[in-house]
DNA sequence: CCTACCGATCGGTAGG
DNA sequence: CCTACCGATCGGTAGG
């Protein structure tokens, strides 16, 4: 029983036009057609086409901002080391990503579409949400846990890895967000780990 | 000195323009104003749009192309392990794509604006490159040289890594495109290794 | 390589 | 939510 709202349908279905083809290459037609509607008939609903795209980003950024919290949250009341809460957020982004990458591709790469204190606002909290992902593994570098290398590449090298999963993860394959999750929870510890086991 | 055509000045352009905005927001006239020229004035040198973009993406694969076979040829005459060999790999593929960013993020990112036989001609060349990647990860795994794990996971992993480079990477940085890529090899090699040293 | 121009499509508005 | 419509811009052509 899925309530959706008229803002919320023409949300999901930009979405998935968006991650398909590209804000770009998506016209407003593009998205009332798939709605059964007329062109001009989205403006009741949204302001322009750019308010659409900076909607589904920012709530893009909210949901990997709570997932990042949520993580860090639970490995706090577990008393976790620093490369516990590492795999921890790994998993709960990678999982994101694979359970929606319509969401994350646009939130990934369609962002830089948006333009003036929009645009600046989410590099901002992208900004943001990399530092706290960068700290944690200084964090787990300082406790000896993993092996000393450059934090900035090795947080890249990570953060390209899991959202990488947005261009190729089909739902239908054979792995679920939550193995895949799992999958690249350990890759990842295994590559900043000094020695396993 | 650089005695460059004007078609392939045309296209250095183009691929700097499709890397900064993409290629749906770029348009004919934005490339011939960044040449000084009238728009209508390209298609003295191409015959389209979708030629533009064809030809960077086919020169990009040849490069990939080019820099893996000459990986695997220096491991053959080495007759160096699956391992060394995938770390050549990677080392190479990540020392072009910080080298140029601007060709790398048009073949990774923008081929999927081609059409008809020219998207399906570039995918399959994509296909085989990654395909080359995954066997050796597959070889080192049945020498026992890599830990079991899901190869198609761990190859993916591995080239999202590898080709986000070209979404971040600035020469203009404190790492060279040789440091990075040594890094980005030892990273992909303790990933996917059982146990280091 | 330019001027002049084409039809199509774009994002968006007016008015109901 | 629709019809009718706007100015701007798009990729591309003709003809020189």
């Amino acid at each position: 029983m899925t309530v959706e709202t008229r803002r919320r349908q023409i949300e999901d279905v930009a979405s998935a036009l968006f991650h398909e083809n590209g804000y770009a290459a998506t016209s407003i037609r593009d998205i009332a057609r798939a709605l059964d509607l007329q062109g001009a008939s989205l403006y009741s609903h949204v302001s322009g086409k750019e308010d659409v795209l900076s909607a589904i980003v920012d709530r893009a950024a909210g949901r990997f901002e709570a997932s990042l919290a949520e993580a860090e949250a639970r490995a706090d009341v577990d008393g976790s080391s620093a490369a516990d809460r590492l795999a921890a957020i790994v998993r709960a982004h990678a999982r994101l990503v694979a359970a929606e990458p319509e969401l994350a591709s646009v939130f990934v790469t369609e962002w830089r579409h948006l333009t003036g204190e929009r645009r600046a606002a989410i590099l901002a909290r992208r900004d943001a949400y990399e530092a706290r992902v960068r700290a944690v593994i200084a964090d787990g570098m300082a406790a000896g846990q993993l092996a000393m290398t450059d934090v900035a590449v090795a947080a890249a090298f990570v953060l390209s890895a899991v959202n990488g999963i947005a261009t190729w993860y089909s739902p239908a394959g054979r792995l679920s967000p939550d193995d895949l999750a799992e999958r690249y929870a350990d890759l990842t510890l295994r590559a900043l780990t000094e020695d396993h086991r």
